[in-house]
DNA sequence: TAGGCCATCTGGTCCT
DNA sequence: AGGACCAGATGGCCTA
């Protein structure tokens, strides 16, 4: 049944979009040195885990 | 015009 | 059964 199929699709999208929702909140949070573009969905994952280690490191010595 | 990034559709598979 | 999750395919848009 197509009306499915349709339903499906539009599920899937707004998964999508709950997804990209999060990818946006984690970007306001991750510090983007100098770059005026955004970062892209990868970029914004490898920026989230230096950042982390880096804090990690702060804390660790002190 | 090729390469990167992305949104969407789709058909499996897993979970409730 | 039906929804959630996932990965592959496809096409659009933008920039070097």
């Amino acid at each position: 049944m197509k009306k499915r199929r349709t339903a499906a699709n539009a599920r899937e999208r707004r998964r999508m979009n709950s997804l990209n929702d999060a990818f946006e909140k984690l970007r306001e949070v991750v510090p983007s040195l100098g770059s005026d573009r955004k970062l892209s969905k990868f970029e914004t994952l490898q920026m989230a885990q230096t950042y982390i280690n880096a804090l990690h490191e702060l804390v660790k010595h002190h």
